[in-house]
DNA sequence: ATGAAAGCGCTAACAT
DNA sequence: ATGTTAGCGCTTTCAT
């Protein structure tokens, strides 16, 4: 129960040196340091058992080797996997620290969870799949932070002080589309929670131009509003609306959903519904989580490079601010690839409804 | 990018007073203080913004209001579950953050990850299921660190620094197995990855006891070594077991899973070999994870009160060192319940094994 | 009712 | 090649 651990003044005593001596070999400035003293040095320290206050050291250095990661649920398998990810990514190459924060997409925890991380020092910041308006994030830029935006695009035309990484959206709902398309699918529907963020509208975007360009009839559906911070909620919002799209006589014969959780609780709903997947209707899938793996039927989804945009992500956060690379930019991920399995099949039965929205 | 945060000092020379009025203010001693001398600070501190440097005031008192965790793995889905619900908590009950780190159940990543801990004047530490060598805990909390381990038990007549907390998982696999035999199944087999910690040991122990009394076939099949810290391995050695369970004919037809996720790689696992899941075997699973209500079939499974052994061991790890109730001990929980879903059904025919391996 | 001053453990000039 | 020293922003006696 004893916290005493040793401070640099008991080594420098102990070695009978100075503190800056030990502070110069706990900095690797050992270049002309004569090798007996730096033994001696070294040997106290483990005799002590002297391990570097992390503290004392950023209170007088102004860093600390933390990055803050906001998440709106690390019950969302999605953003716990993208998490290990960045914690593994900061840790090994950087040697950083990660401090998280639920913030339910909540406006006032994530303000709070800034203000937190910038009075424990932190400056680098990583914020995954924010609320729609920014400014927060403009904010905490321009009080000195360094803050990586996931899965959002800069503001076209203004200057950002926040750095964007994300997936190119709008492909992955090209692919996952596509894949209907070719699966002969004439109906089509793009099923989300409600509310509106931008890689949503992406991902709309992408569906509703191979939709039209097929000839297809696309439509939005959204389950509901949701307080969607995306775990267990969202899986229920897809199976709802699973189950009323089963209930419906026009429904779609193949849908394309936000994604896999999503996709997966609209199939538990379609069933609950009385309907097969991929008999009766088609789902496709994006992110590529492991378990879109070892659901029946396996989903058929797209693959976000995961590990490359947290790697990314990453190493933009640690950026120096001095460096030439300094700026903050905008990189979307292109490499985004269709993983086919078995909830795609052909419609039901060739209906031709291609006059009937067109 | 001015990173010009304004201090109490700042905060004092703007106000006209000390800086010792002001960190009176910042700390609630304003009783005896002259009313507008109390909103002169206050009005200067938000004319300049401030914000108490966290860091500055843990460097004096050693307190610092952040709590560690460990977990083998964020991207598996029941430990984001547990990590969002911890970190909840310790957040709206004690205003604590949380940092994070994922141990890959290594035991050098441990260490290294208390060291830093440590360094950053963190004391309190939630460690989930971790090594089967306790040791290093230990060593943490007599270094003056509050840790709380969960999914583990205390080691039976030693004194321990380190608190637990778990479920009952003995109970739990009880549960699961009676399901089963009340199911009419005799050739039972509880299904793992290799390796044995704490939590496992229980469960067998649990899964054993009840086949035993109904007098049915109980063995423990492993799905082989695995780096299984828990994430999409865990998936993939279950669905192996599953599919090398579908090729054996003398197979057991009723399967407790060691947890959620196994069960669902086992499922699909079977279903790759060519059965139905519950018509030639059933399966329960242990967690009460909401992804195994939209499996197909949806799983029956254990739950466990994760919510409140969350609250349990903020609560434990933040625990006053003077406190009476200061002392470690162990919590296990008992609220475990059976989910009967659709993953488990009569045996597929009545076969009269009983002579067999008893 | 408020202020002065001594650190907390470390770093980084600036001596020597 | 090593030592001295002045802080980093705050808390906390102890004075006034």
């Amino acid at each position: 129960m004893q916290d005493d651990m040793s401070t640099i003044q008991d080594v420098a005593r102990h070695a009978a040196v100075s503190v800056s001596t030990v502070s110069n070999v706990l900095n690797g400035r050992t270049d002309q340091m004569k090798p007996e003293t730096l033994e001696r040095v070294k040997a106290s320290m483990d005799a002590l058992q002297y391990r570097p206050s992390t503290l004392a050291r950023q209170l007088k250095t102004g860093q600390t080797p933390l990055v803050g990661l906001l998440v709106p649920s690390m019950a969302n398998p999605m953003y716990g996997y993208i998490a290990r990810e960045i914690e593994a990514c900061a840790q090994e190459q950087y040697g950083h620290r990660v401090l998280i924060g639920n913030t339910y997409r909540d406006a006032g925890k994530e303000a709070a969870f800034f203000d937190d991380l910038f009075a424990h020092g932190v400056r680098r910041v990583i914020v995954i799949s924010s609320l729609a308006d920014e400014s927060h994030l403009e904010r905490a830029a321009e009080r000195g932070m360094t803050v990586v935006s996931y899965d959002r695009r800069a503001t076209p035309g203004e200057q950002s002080k926040v750095d964007h990484v994300t997936a190119d959206n709008e492909a992955a709902a090209r692919l996952a589309t596509g894949c209907l398309v070719a699966a002969g699918h004439t109906r089509l529907a793009f099923a989300t929670v409600a509310g509106i963020t931008e890689s949503r509208s992406d991902k709309i975007r992408g569906f509703l131009e191979v939709a039209r360009d097929a000839g297809a009839d696309g439509q939005v559906l959204d389950g509901g509003p949701a307080n969607e911070y995306g775990d267990a909620v969202i899986v229920e919002v897809g199976r709802a609306l699973g189950a009323a799209l089963a209930a419906d006589p026009a429904r779609p014969t193949g849908v394309v959903a936000v994604n896999d959780l999503f996709a997966l609780g609209l199939m538990a709903g379609l069933r609950d519904g009385g309907l097969r997947v991929p008999d009766d209707v088609s789902v496709v899938g994006m992110d590529g989580h492991f378990l879109s793996a070892i659901s029946w039927p396996a989903l058929t989804t797209v693959q976000l490079p995961v590990t490359e945009m947290a790697a990314e992500m990453v190493r933009r956060v640690m950026r120096h601010d001095g460096d030439p690379s300094s700026a903050p930019g905008q990189c979307v991920f292109p490499g985004v690839t269709l993983v086919e399995r078995a909830s795609v099949a052909p419609p039901p039965r060739a209906v031709e409804s291609n006059g009937d929205n067109a």
